[in-house]
DNA sequence: GATGAATGAGACTTCATTCAT
DNA sequence: TATGAATGAAGTCTCATTCAT
């Protein structure tokens, strides 16, 4: 509750604060607009950065990138952890909690971080691409899971390649960041809906 | 397989093979690579063609996007109407046609041009954005339409706003552009498998 | 009164006409947009002829360009000697003629061909460049054996450098394509009103 | 004198002064050979800059013209008005003063600036083309404004449109930069030798 | 630690001119 | 004679990154 250090030039000493406001300030932009449409100039000054001010927090821009592709996933990632190591949930509501809470709203409220996921993974190149691919097939791992888990208790028939069913799922609800109108909401009516879909096409 | 006067320099004068080359090249590097990450000296070079020559056939970079975009949404136009007008078809068939046949085989064989109709629709401005995205409206539209005639003939059962159980299948069904690799094949057995698991999910 | 040649495409077979037609559009061009700024794109296109058709009839722009410097002095450095040659006229009338007729209506009819004689004249290279020059210099001439006329007679008073004042002339004149409006018009009462000036300026 | 900093590669950090060098060689160049005639490259080259030196400074090369135009109008307008103001000056000398000390002595010594004035005012488009012919006719009021006050003082008689006058004057005079040759000089001769002309021409 | 001027490579695009048809 | 597709050099401008201050 001291002078409000946000307004005016900048935050004078908080480089904290200073890389997060790098970081949403890149996220929008390339969300909305892209990663190469995006210039580092428009990213300070939307943070209201200098230019080598950047440049003192991140390696470079492609850096920056690889931060926030790393700052989503972890943290879907923990919620997928958290989900499955629930005690005692059962497969359907298990299924039930992964397609409405973790994909749909997810997808609906990290609409930019997806953007960004699925847009520019062409720009990463080497050691930082296999890092990004290896949590990402980590995270279609837990959809795997979850799956199998649905086989085991006889919830859900084996309908073939989980894999593919996998995707489907995947696709089906991460689909939604291309349409989905957050001013009007109603991402848990939307994931109640793809939910019931997915059982009842899955059931045994 | 006749020794077509493709190879070499350059066809002499054939205006419509230029274009076509130009087209195609633009294609797959716009699918692989990005708009933006693909300069007009790499089509270019691609088409055995000289930058002069490019804008010779075409307005701009982005003229070349929208005619891309065009005549890739026109010909799945045309699948889709041909699909609907298909005499005698029941329900049924047609959901199970619409995902396999249209939208599976369709994202499997045009990864390119989806990637491109999906990731680069930004590139577009003004009126060519418009246009595109009318076509598009146009498809979803097809899909809903199809639902319809399923929920009217007693096959499926109302699920609530037919425009996000449209959007839950063409996702389902067109993310395989993601993941699907072509060298391995199999979208038929794909689409089947995803037919089967709407079908029950949405069975009345 | 045969159908029309002027009409459409572009008549087929004249070629002094068409020689005629681009001299026409270019001059219109040049003079209104500039030189550099005129493609020959649109110079064929608003004569109504082809690339190839140009570079039938000109050897290169540059060479269209003289041409039209060529032809417009010719034009002019004619009226004058017709001017000089003109039987037993006084000096006095002399001069107001020079003024009136041939510079200040030359000036304001003739805009577009003026802009380009002093606006263009650094596009012409070597030798073209001479010999535009040379004409140049010749047109001065002219004016400057006015003036010498007019001293001989006793009519105009010795005031110095004949070419200084020859130029004051000229420029007073000529500086009209620079402001005059040719819709409202009036370039012979303007050229009356210098014509007295200078009259009154330089009266022995 | 002194071993100024601005020798060898470049100034090492002194924006203003690259300010001036860009302005200068741009000023030199457009003027001898023209806005079109001009590349960026050709500027920076001179100025000891880098391309991306110049778009730091200026937005556009057309942004750096209106620069230039500006700056030389400002600075004769500012002579301009100190002449009017100039305390207890006679019509007479009034007059003598603008034609030989603004006018000739201008055109004379600013060819540069003249040429690029008058020959690429078609270069600048909308508000910046307005903005500058605003400047202009403040200009030309001036010098009408001086007729005015010599037709009320009973030195000058009134010959009709002022505006025709005025235009006459601003002729004869700038016209020097056509001609003028710098090296030879003599300006206030040229310039008294006008302004005899100009007030005989328009004695009461 | 921060600033912003400067760099330099590379992007898109234009255009006078040539030449196969 | 005429066409217009093709060439290739050159132009304006952008931008990630560096570095003197």
């Amino acid at each position: 509750m001291t002078g409000a250090p946000t307004a005016g030039r900048r935050r004078a000493r908080d480089p904290e604060a200073t890389r997060q406001a790098l970081l949403d300030a890149a996220t929008e932009l390339f969300g909305t607009v892209g990663f190469d449409a995006t210039s580092v100039q428009t990213i300070v000054d939307r943070a209201n950065v200098t230019k080598g001010g950047f440049y003192h927090h991140f390696e470079s821009k492609q850096a920056l990138l690889h931060e926030i592709h790393d700052r989503f996933i972890d943290y879907h990632l923990e919620r997928m952890r958290e989900l499955l190591d629930e005690p005692g949930i059962g497969a359907e509501e298990l299924v039930r909690r992964l397609v409405r809470d973790v994909l749909v709203v997810g997808a609906a409220r990290w609409r930019n971080d997806i953007e960004i996921f699925y847009q520019e993974r062409r720009q990463l190149e080497g050691e930082r691409y296999a890092a990004v691919l290896q949590k990402r097939h980590e995270f279609e791992g837990c959809v795997i899971e979850v799956l199998q888990r649905g086989v085991a208790e006889g919830v859900l028939a084996d309908r073939g390649d989980p894999k593919v069913v996998a995707f489907g799922i995947i696709g089906m609800t991460m689909w939604a960041y291309h349409w989905f109108d957050p001013a009007r909401g109603g991402e848990r009516e939307v994931g109640e809906l793809y939910a019931d879909m997915i059982l009842d096409g899955l059931r045994a």
